[in-house]
DNA sequence: TATAATAAATGTAAAAAATACATTTATTAT
DNA sequence: ATAATAAATGTATTTTTTACATTTATTATA
């Protein structure tokens, strides 16, 4: 790649700010631990350069099959950066984009293969460039999201209970909520489908399971509904 | 130009959607008539090649001032736009950038003389490339935006009245408010100063003229305050 | 088989915010 | 003095938000 370096051509990259709620219920940051040049060691996200005959969504998304598999994943255009000087090697502008996985065991192996990690987002490491920014830039966007949008369920497996569901927007807005006006808050809005299922491995009384109601979402999502909880 | 260009290179440009709120209460877009090819005749929005030496953003502040003639207007960026056949010319990712701007008659004149015209944002002419889809995905995100953060201000001039920043809301959200309630709710926030001073052009009583009040804003902002009307 | 332990689930009263709605006021022009 | 015009104002009702403590289902163990 080396050899193709041209300081007077744009090169596009895109970089995925990859996020993950885990059992712990904490909201980790997929990062990379870089085994090649430029940046040999250094942590960095997972991106790539943009190829000619591809779109920015299209990089996006096959970097992102190829770093967890999966495909079908909600990811969005956080923003541009291009400052003249932010890649020493290139003049290169990265479109970054933010995404949000149902991790499981499966994405934890491949994740690893690929020399990956998952790292804690209250406690993120020194990262190369600009990622830093990239990844406090989205903090802040998802914050902002979740406030008309009901993402979180995103970062959730298909079943999930409600404490689950709590802990999660907890960790997102960073503050307690009370779990009898939170639980009240999100049946209000109808987008959750009990289920005559229980998971009991946080409790001996066990919490039911829920599923989303996407068709119910994208009715109410079309007519402006509003779902700050 | 033509001489230069080159499909297995990614030029990057950027294009502006500007906004601007006109005495007779409606929103418009600012559109630029090309008086040269590619797409002379054709009507687009304002943009440029971004300069190898230059970051999106100084593109976008660079051409903004080309056209108006103003420095420091809210300008954010939307989106990129990357389809790989997007402009049959060039292999060119686009970042568009949403302006919003007081309109006044000097920059009735620069634009007039730039070959650009207003035009009412629901009555938009076909744009060349993708430029409509930018301005329909830039009225959506102005309208979500607005939600939370009083952009309104932006579009005003510096003093202005309860009824015309009412007008405008109503402009934004395409629905009627009631005049009773938007002032409580307005008032509310806390973020604009009554001035000793009234406009009399719309009636015989004449209507107080305020100021935004940006210090206060920007606290109350900073504490996530809510500011949906 | 009774009991202890655990997290899940539930209800209500009080306060705050949103809504719906009609009249008065200040000013200018006639 | 009067008519005309848009600006400004208040209140009662409904809805939403908030604060807060107890009961319930289940499992493990005594």
């Amino acid at each position: 790649m080396d050899l193709y370096r041209d300081k007077d051509k744009f090169y596009v990259a895109v970089d995925c700010i990859i996020f993950g709620f885990d059992d712990d219920e904490k909201l980790k940051l997929l990062v990379f631990n870089r085994k090649i040049d430029p940046f040999k060691k250094s942590l960095s996200l997972i991106g790539s350069f943009v190829q000619i005959g591809e779109s920015v969504s299209d990089a996006s998304i096959r970097i992102l099959k190829e770093f967890t598999g999966l495909q079908n994943v909600y990811m969005k255009e956080l923003k541009t950066y291009s400052s003249v000087d932010r890649d020493p090697g290139y003049r290169c502008i990265s479109v970054a984009q933010y995404a949000l996985i149902r991790v499981n065991d499966t994405i934890k192996t491949l994740v690893n293969q690929k020399g990956a990690q998952w790292c804690e987002i209250e406690d993120i490491p020194k990262l190369i460039l600009d990622h830093n920014e990239m990844v406090n830039d989205s903090l802040k966007r998802i914050e902002q999201i979740t406030k008309f949008k009901p993402i979180g369920f995103e970062l959730l497996p298909k079943k999930f209970t409600i404490p689950k569901l709590q802990a999660l927007y907890e960790a997102i807005y960073r503050r307690k909520l009370d779990p009898r006006n939170f639980r009240k808050k999100i049946l209000s809005f109808g987008v959750i489908i009990k289920l005559d299922e229980k998971d009991k491995t946080t409790s001996k009384k066990g919490a039911f399971l829920y599923k989303f109601d996407h068709k119910k979402y994208t009715i109410l999502q079309e007519s402006g509904y509003n779902f700050e909880v």
